[in-house]
RNA sequence: GUGUCCGUAGCUCAGCUGGAUAGAGCAACGGCCUUCUAAGCCGUGGGUCGGGGGUUCGAAUCCCUUCGGGCACACCA
């Protein structure tokens, strides 16, 4: 169905022409003053040049026409050639009726559905997650999410560090700790044995232990540099011992993103585009696209209308090894011919922006996609502590995510103990399910590009816009709701009925933005647009909640309606907290 | 140096495809629980939207300039 916004613009140009006036100006907006009205329309005041006119003559001029509009109750010209506008109480009840009826409220879908590829993990091989994934993972799960929820295909992928010196060095620290391991004698060529040689807490403490020891040990370093190279010839043992580190590492990577309710559609990695780099350079070469430049090939990126200086794309060090970029310009050639994206969209630091800037051109300018595929930066800021400086544990070091998600957690647990009487272990599965809220509604209520502050007194209070006080008011709804079905009520056969006052209504119209919020978050991949709407919705709920008694209403008739105004108010929330990432308890 | 992002209430932030009196939350202060979760609701105080100039009937929003800060600028990822 239509947004209501269009709707409103229709009906606003349709008085426009019937006054002899360019339909174009009949442009409707939310309201900026809602003491005064509801929705707005300027156009008066941008024709007034055109028509040599006052405003205020235009302006009522268009009112008159809107007299018996079935759309507006009430359109005023007020000075200096506003027109104000209020909906009738029929046309928003039919739309919020409608709304409940139709699939995802009433969104549209696109025309042609894009296929999108969504990177946004960037963990890396034996090494633990820490504070610097949880921006990704957060802000990437929840554009997956939008933007599937309008309709479009998206495959995640976490493109893991899985290749490399980090590789090479845990291999090397265990030869050096178990050098009788089966996978270092090189005349072996049995089965390798099923199970990994090491747990995932062995696993991660060799990884540090190795890298400290490469920088101060230069003949383990050289060893550890050695066992990179065999491992990527393709040394039967060093890859089998690879691919336990692999899954080892994997299967906790998954385990940790669960944690977070972030889920990838691919778990792949550097590794898998490792056998297409040959042939990708050799093609950059013959193409005339790829160059010498102090020793390391280059492809050009410059282009007529920078105003900055872009440095040229370097697709081979000048020992010809391969680097970050190579890896990066062999997965889009990757995902291109495995999946034929509309779209490619890449969700890290923005401090990559620059790099991304070359990735994407260099891309374009040798072929590797096609000229009509989107490549799309998500740059997002840093998650600074409460100094303004980037996020640190109190002895400066680097928070894993676990230890983040615990502290969270239990800050919650000690929250709900305090104001509430609940059994330890309900507690407990509540503080989790609120502190994921928490957390994501914390990090995506900010606008993405900047830097914020995590407070976690902040971001676990039960008040103010926060993912508890989200939670908190779904509750109160989900509550009321099952008492009207403990009481004999059906939820699906209640009817909407129009509002009877301003709170009422106010909830309504709030509840007719869905669409409109939607379409704007996935069209900017903005999630905190969904973050402020549920955050004004849950505001009008609570003020109508206030005012309003619902189970102890006598009219039969008049409750239903209020319950189905209720429901839909629960279902729109938790459809959009689901976006975001997150869900709500049943109590709390 | 070049580029880029930012500067809005004491604090944390929205608003920026120009529109009326610049909004929230927190903090401060004051009200509202015999009634569906008071983890709620209502109210009060608090601002030269960094400064200056310009465009416009109208600028936090667009342009220029200036000050202050963050970040990035080929062999790291």
């Amino acid at each position: 169905m239509k947004k209501i916004i269009d709707l409103l613009t229709e009906e606003m140009q349709k008085a426009f022409e019937a006054a002899g006036y360019d339909r174009e100006l009949g442009r409707v907006t939310l309201s900026n003053r809602p003491d005064l009205c509801e929705y707005q329309c300027n156009g008066a005041m941008a024709g007034a040049r055109k028509y040599h006119k006052a405003p205020i003559v235009i302006a009522a001029d268009v009112a008159v026409e809107l007299a018996d509009s079935p759309v507006f109750k009430e359109a005023a010209a007020a000075a200096p050639g506003f027109l104000n506008l209020k909906l009738s109480e029929n046309f928003l009840t039919n739309y919020v009726k409608e709304m409940r009826a139709a699939p995802k409220f009433g969104l549209e879908m696109p025309v042609r559905p894009q296929k999108i590829v969504m990177d946004y993990g960037g963990a890396n091989i034996a090494k633990p997650l820490h504070v610097g994934h949880i921006r990704p993972a957060i802000i990437g799960e929840s554009l997956k999410r939008i933007r599937r929820y309008a309709g479009h295909q998206v495959i995640g992928d976490v493109h893991m560090g899985d290749w490399g010196m980090p590789m090479g060095l845990v291999i090397s620290e265990l030869q050096a700790r178990e050098p009788d391991l089966v996978y270092f004698d090189e005349s072996y060529d049995g089965e390798y044995p099923q199970d990994a040689p090491f747990t995932i807490s062995e696993l991660e403490e060799i990884y540090p232990a190795a890298s400290a020891k490469s920088k101060v040990d230069p003949e383990f370093k050289a060893k550890a540099m050695e066992a990179t190279y065999k491992l990527q010839t393709g040394v039967r043992g060093y890859r089998a011992l690879w691919k336990h580190i692999m899954a080892v590492s994997v299967a906790d990577l998954k385990r940790n993103y669960g944690k977070l309710n972030v889920e990838f559609d691919l778990w792949k990695g550097e590794s898998d585009v490792q056998g297409l780099i040959p042939k990708m350079v050799e093609d950059m070469k013959a193409g005339g696209y790829a160059y010498l430049s102090e020793g390391a090939l280059v492809v050009d990126v410059k282009e007529e209308t920078d105003t900055k200086e872009v440095p040229p794309c370097m697709i081979l060090k000048s020992d010809g090894a391969a680097l970050y970029n190579t890896t990066d310009l062999a997965t889009i050639m990757e995902r291109m011919s495995l999946y034929q994206p509309d779209e490619l969209v890449y969700t890290t630091d923005k401090r990559q922006e620059l790099y991304f800037e070359q990735i994407f051109r260099c891309a374009r300018k040798t072929g590797l996609v096609k000229p009509e595929t989107k490549l799309t930066f998500v740059g997002f800021g840093t998650m600074n502590g409460k100094d303004g400086k980037p996020f640190k544990t109190r002895d400066g070091g680097v928070m894993r995510l676990e230890n983040l998600i615990r502290d969270t957690q239990e800050e919650m647990y000690r929250k709900i103990r305090e104001g509430r009487e609940m059994p330890e272990e309900e507690a407990r599965q509540v503080a989790e399910v609120v502190a994921l809220s928490a957390l994501k509604y914390g990090d995506l209520s900010n606008v993405a590009s900047k830097d914020y502050v995590f407070d976690i007194e902040k971001f676990t209070s039960f008040e103010g816009n926060t993912g508890p006080y989200i939670l908190y008011t779904i509750v109160r709804i989900k509550s009321i709701l099952s008492k009207y079905v403990e009481q004999g009520g059906d939820l699906e056969k209640a009817v909407f009925r129009n509002a009877e006052n301003e709170s009422e209504k106010d909830l309504m119209l709030q509840i007719a933005q869905f669409q409109t919020t939607i379409d704007s978050a996935s069209e900017e991949l903005a999630p905190h647009k969904i973050c402020t709407y549920i955050y004004n919705l849950a505001n009008a709920f609570n003020h109508f909640y206030h005012e309003t008694r619902i189970l102890a209403e006598d009219d039969e008739e008049k409750k239903a309606g209020l319950i189905a105004l209720l429901a839909l108010t629960r279902e729109v929330l938790e459809t959009c907290i689901d976006l975001l990432g997150f869900s709500a308890p049943d109590k709390m």
